[in-house]
DNA sequence: CGACTTTTTTTCGACTATAAAACAATCATT
DNA sequence: AATGATTGTTTTATAGTCGAAAAAAAGTCG
């Protein structure tokens, strides 16, 4: 329900509101935030230098003028402190550390052999990556604003359990993370904070109202309400992959039938254009290629897979449409790009075949833009996320640099 | 995206906050509004005698002290002002028209013979039924503070235009309304009208994010999110009923196939029972009634069409689940409290067995509380609404009563 | 050099909520 | 019946908020 408002809260909101632009737009000047937010002058000036006095923005340079006085020029200070971004997937664990401009100051890779991945080697990996990351930067870890991590399952009880049925992740603990390490961490669903990369510096740029896909091996998809991420009662929503859009159909590995992944997967593609007595395992991506390549070339089976996808993955679509109304669709995950890249139009002519006539013709099916990088780039907006939307008091940002 | 604060909208929201608690917990006191919001004593006395100066709010009489003194009575001004709610439907239009505090004071039924209404006729309807209702009340249009009008389909553009592919409307036309009768009119979706009534007074009280279906003919649901409704990008988010749970299937009347309505709307049920020779139009729930009993009575092909509504809605609902993850589901509509009432277990644990774990073993489904008057109801709470989070400057509350 | 423009800061007024004190009205107990 | 405790409501004083307007700062342009 509502909750009361405080002369207070007006100053917590309106503080988040410029981090906010600053953070997206840096560098900046005062009088572009006052226009951007709608703000006077004379709260821009007053919230900006306590920003400035508390470390979170930077003040430096001016703009060129034309005409008038000299824009001073404000910006994140980005290296205030540092920020980590991991992303648990199906094939690696992706780390990386940013500053706070979200420039890459490092990053690696480690490969899951076995797909299915225990969750103590999970937290162990990352947390040797992160301290062999820190030391090679020669940089503390109270240095570190946050570790965000982004998990392939639904995240529950205030980001402590993890419930990830395809990997086998029933209630995994995530709780002592940020104890072991000495930062404080935040988890959420991989294909949520995917999204939020894609609302900050992607394709969802100014969407309102839109959804993310991400199809790979499975599918998974993140709502964009009122421009936020829509959670639901216990942050589980969105868990498109599962929805089920035949009343029998293929068995998925969630030990279901029916489910949106047993239709449009990359493996489940092969499997319908080769039979499923080849095995595509570890070569899924070159795989992919070669049935493009053999859809371009005509080859029928191929191409009745191709258009299978097509057909499916539009239905799938139009289900959210219906339900979610978005005005923008952002298809990715490394399948579903590749799909997206060849098939756009007639993938977003079949969603508004099956969608209803309304809200059908109003969306906007478009590429992701951030790649496999977003995975990683979108946890590490976890903590950034936590700090604007708090109007950032952050004391860690106050720490010697 | 969010927009910004000043001291003014602090007020405007403890004023709605205020005013909402007197009306849906009339009659009340100063204190244990307080108390409700959270609101210190001094504001709620501050904001309260506006709200009775304005003629929102009436004082009179006091409850018996346990201790202390009494408190003073603050409760809606029911006669400041009436209030009209009107439904179009599948077989009727129903008009009632109330006072503030919701108690009808008149009520019309209005056939629909032919099941595809034009738009003129019904409009044409509900203005004949309010204006002789009126004369009938010896009150003036302008004592009225709104008319909320719950349509079949999907409302854009701000509320003037209606397109239900179902009854043949496209882009019908409702802008005028208002300037016919005199009356400011607020248009909305029959089912999310439907969904605000049971979230006022009904099995969604206090639900922060829940799901309402209807299920008769065809089927519809509400989607509350942080307890408002949900509408998307142009307010058509929730139309569920034509989502699709099956690659081919039966046809739909919006044109397409394997929607939900087409395996759980009434005469889907009666067709697959009797076959489709057998004609249920206008006996629909004689003939709900007919597999029911036969149901009870262990006849084999009532069994088989029983347990597939079982089957196919717990599946759809299952995808609402994933998707929108409620704490809550709310089951109704003629056809649909029918089925909840005889098997609201055997669901639950159909919706349980197809959704995913975590979700899914939170969600809790309910019956509707308040029958097939909910849609006529929640249509009379667009006003009151609108009222309500406007913060209530309303001008017509100051005429004479 | 002076007029004009643009950006930023300062000053001041209008509103808000709340804590604390004051006031009001009742009950319970002696 | 008097007194004190208890509960509800109003008044008063205070601190915090934004924004309009004035002032100041720092340019451009003729």
């Amino acid at each position: 329900m509502v909750k009361k408002a405080s002369v207070r809260d007006v100053r917590r909101r309106n503080r988040a509101l410029i981090l906010r632009h600053v953070w997206l737009n840096t560098p900046t000047s005062r009088s572009e935030v006052g226009a951007a937010t709608g703000l006077s002058a004379a709260t821009v000036t007053n919230v900006m230098n306590e920003l400035i006095a508390e470390g979170a923005v930077r003040e430096g340079g001016f703009l060129e003028s034309d005409g008038g006085r000299r824009r001073a020029i404000v910006s994140v200070a980005e290296d205030a402190a540092l920020v980590v971004g991991a992303d648990v997937g199906e094939t690696q664990i992706g780390v990386k550390v940013f500053d706070l401009a979200f420039r890459p100051l490092a990053a690696r890779q480690y490969p899951i052999k076995s797909r299915r991945i225990e969750v103590a080697d999970a937290r162990a990996a990352i947390n040797a990556q992160v301290v062999s990351m820190l030391a090679e930067l020669k940089a503390d870890s109270s240095r570190v604003l946050g570790l965000g991590l982004g998990v392939p399952g639904i995240v529950s009880s205030g980001g402590s359990l993890v419930h990830a049925e395809v990997v086998g992740w029933h209630g995994a603990d995530f709780s002592g993370f940020s104890d072991e390490l000495g930062i404080p961490a935040y988890i959420d669903n991989g294909a949520k904070s995917t999204t939020q990369a894609e609302a900050w510096y992607g394709a969802a740029r100014g969407v309102e109202h839109g959804v993310m896909v991400l199809v790979g091996e499975g599918a998974g998809a993140g709502i964009i309400t009122d421009g936020r991420l829509y959670r639901g009662y216990s942050s589980s929503a969105g868990e498109w992959g599962h929805t089920k859009i035949s009343l029998d159909g293929p068995h998925c590995r969630c030990g279901r039938t029916g489910c949106v992944e047993t239709f449009v997967g990359a493996s489940a593609v092969l499997d319908q254009w080769r039979g499923p007595d080849e095995t595509w395992l570890g070569r899924e991506t070159e795989g992919v290629e070669a049935i493009l390549s053999a859809w371009r070339d005509g080859d029928p089976a191929a191409r009745r897979a191709i258009d299978g996808v097509v057909r499916h993955l539009g239905l799938a679509l139009s289900n959210l449409v219906n339900l979610y109304n978005p005005q923008t669709i952002i298809v990715g995950g490394w399948f579903g790009d590749r799909i997206a890249a060849e098939l756009l139009a007639p993938l977003q002519a079949a969603v508004r075949t099956y969608a209803l006539d309304q809200p059908g013709s109003e969306v906007v099916l478009v590429r992701s833009q951030l790649g496999p990088d977003a995975a990683v780039l979108g946890a590490a907006t976890l903590p950034i996320s936590r700090l604007i939307e708090s109007g950032a008091g952050a004391e860690r940002l106050r720490s010697p640099a």
